[in-house]
DNA sequence: AAGTGGTCTAGACCACCTT
DNA sequence: AGGTGGTCTAGACCACTTA
C-alpha cells in the first residue's frame, strides 16, 4: 500500500489519533477492504511512529466497530456489508424506540417548540433537495428527543454508529421517496409526542428506523450485486 | 489508599490486564467508591508499573462503564445507583426483545430441546434454593437464544453489561418471589418460541428483563436508604 | 506560571502461533 | 525454533487546566 495521504504530525493533534482517522476514512472509503490484515509492523513502518501510538489508533477502530483485534493474530478489517449494516440499524431501532418512549416524563415545551422549528427546516431541506442539510437535521431532531430520555448508556449505543452511519450516508445519500417518507413519519412522531402516546410511539419510530434501514440496505445491495469498482474478474 | 491486594506480576498476565482486574474489583465492592478519582501518578506508585498499562487498565474500564476519563481532568468512578443500573436493564429489555425476535428464523429444533433442558435444571435450582447456580443457568438460558439472532452487534451490547450486572446479583440476589417468577417467565417464553410468536416474544421478554430490573432495582433502594457501612453522620 | 494529565520513543523482552 | 504480535520501561516532552 502506497502513502497516498503524505502523512505529517500536525501540532495539538496525538499521533495515535491522525493514525486512527486516516485508517478510518481508508476503510470507510473502501480504499482498505473487508478482511485485510491491518500489522502494526506495518504501521508503525507507514507512519514513521512507534508502536503504542499505532496500537492505540487500533483499539480505537476496534471500539468504533470497523475492525476486529485477534489476540496474537492482529487486526483485520470488518465489513460494512447490508447484512451488518441492517443488523445495526436493528439494534439502532430497539434503542431509539426506547429512548422515545423514555423521553416522555421528562420532555419540556420548549423542546417540542424546537422539534417543531427542526422539523420545519428539515421540510423546506427536503423540497430543496439537499440531501446533506436533510441529514443533518434528521440527526439533530432525533438527538434532541433522546437528550431527555435521561439514560446515558442507551445514548452511548445510539451515538456509538452514528458516525458509521452517517459516512455512509453521506456516500449513499437518500432517495427522494425516503426523504418525503422521513418528514411524515417525523409528522407523526411530533403528533405522538404530543400526546404522549408511549404505545404509538414505540411502533412509530421502529418504522421510522425500518424505513431508513431499507433505504440504505437497499442502496448498498445494489451495489453489491454491481461492485463499482472491482468487478469478480 | 493502602495496598489491600499486595500487588504481584503473575506470568502469562499482562500488567494492564491485572492492574484493571484489581480497580474493577474494588470499584464493585465499593471499596473505591463513585466520584472518586484514579490518578494515573498515583496508580503508577500504587502497582509499580509505568504510565502505559495504567493508562490501558483506564481505557478498559471506561470501555466497561465503570469510570469516565475526562480529557486533562483524568478518571473518575461511575456510580451504579439504583438509577444507573435501571437505564441499563431498560437498554437490555429493548435489546434482548430485539434479539428474541430476530432468532425466530433461525431458531433450531436442537436448540429448543437444549434451552428446555436448561429450563428444567433451572427450576430444580430454584427449588433448591441456589441463586448462584440460578443466575449460570439463566445467563446461559438468554445467551443460547440470542446466539441465533445473528446480530453479533446487539449481542455485543447485551453482552457489554452481563459481567457487571452479574457481579451485582452477586452481591444481591435474587428474591425468591423473583426466581418463581423468572421460572414462569422462562415457560411462557419457551412457549411463545414454540409458536413463533414474535408480537409476543417482544412483550414477554420486556416485561421479564423489567422483572428482573425491578427485583435488583429495589435491593439497591433499600441499601441506598440505610447504606451497609458508612452512615449519613 | 505551575501543576497535572497525556503522549511519544526506542529498545527490550515476553507470549503465542506456526513451522 | 522462528516469527509475529503484544507489552513494558524510563525518561522526555507537550498540552491543557487552574491559579
Amino acid at each position: 500500500m502506497d502513502i497516498r495521504t503524505p502523512f505529517e504530525m500536525r501540532p495539538g493533534v496525538p499521533a495515535y489519533a491522525a493514525v486512527r482517522d486516516v485508517i478510518r476514512a481508508e476503510i470507510m472509503d473502501g480504499e482498505i477492504s473487508a478482511g485485510a490484515r491491518l500489522t502494526t509492523a506495518f504501521l508503525v513502518k507507514r507512519f514513521g511512529i512507534s508502536q503504542m501510538p499505532v496500537r492505540e489508533a487500533l483499539q480505537a477502530l476496534e471500539g468504533e466497530g470497523l475492525i476486529r483485534i485477534l489476540p496474537h493474530k492482529g487486526a483485520t478489517v470488518l465489513s460494512l456489508d447490508s447484512k451488518r449494516v441492517g443488523n445495526i440499524y436493528d439494534l439502532r431501532g430497539a434503542v431509539e424506540a426506547l429512548l422515545v418512549r423514555k423521553c416522555l416524563p421528562n420532555i419540556t415545551n420548549a423542546a417540542m417548540a424546537e422539534l417543531s422549528e427542526i422539523h420545519r427546516v428539515l421540510k423546506d431541506a427536503v423540497d430543496r433537495g439537499e440531501p446533506r442539510t436533510v441529514f443533518d437535521l434528521n440527526t439533530k431532531f432525533h438527538s434532541l428527543i433522546y437528550r431527555y430520555a435521561q439514560n446515558p448508556e442507551a445514548e452511548g449505543v445510539y451515538d456509538r454508529y452514528a458516525k458509521l452511519l452517517g459516512t455512509l450516508r453521506g456516500r449513499y445519500g437518500f432517495s427522494p421517496f425516503r426523504m418525503h417518507q422521513m418528514v411524515d413519519e417525523h409528522d407523526e412522531i411530533l403528533d405522538a409526542l404530543r400526546r404522549q402516546d408511549e404505545a404509538e410511539l414505540d411502533v412509530l419510530m421502529r418504522s421510522h428506523v425500518e424505513g431508513a434501514k431499507l433505504d440504505l440496505v437497499s442502496r448498498i445491495e445494489i451495489e453489491e450485486a454491481a461492485p463499482p469498482k472491482t468487478g469478480t474478474l
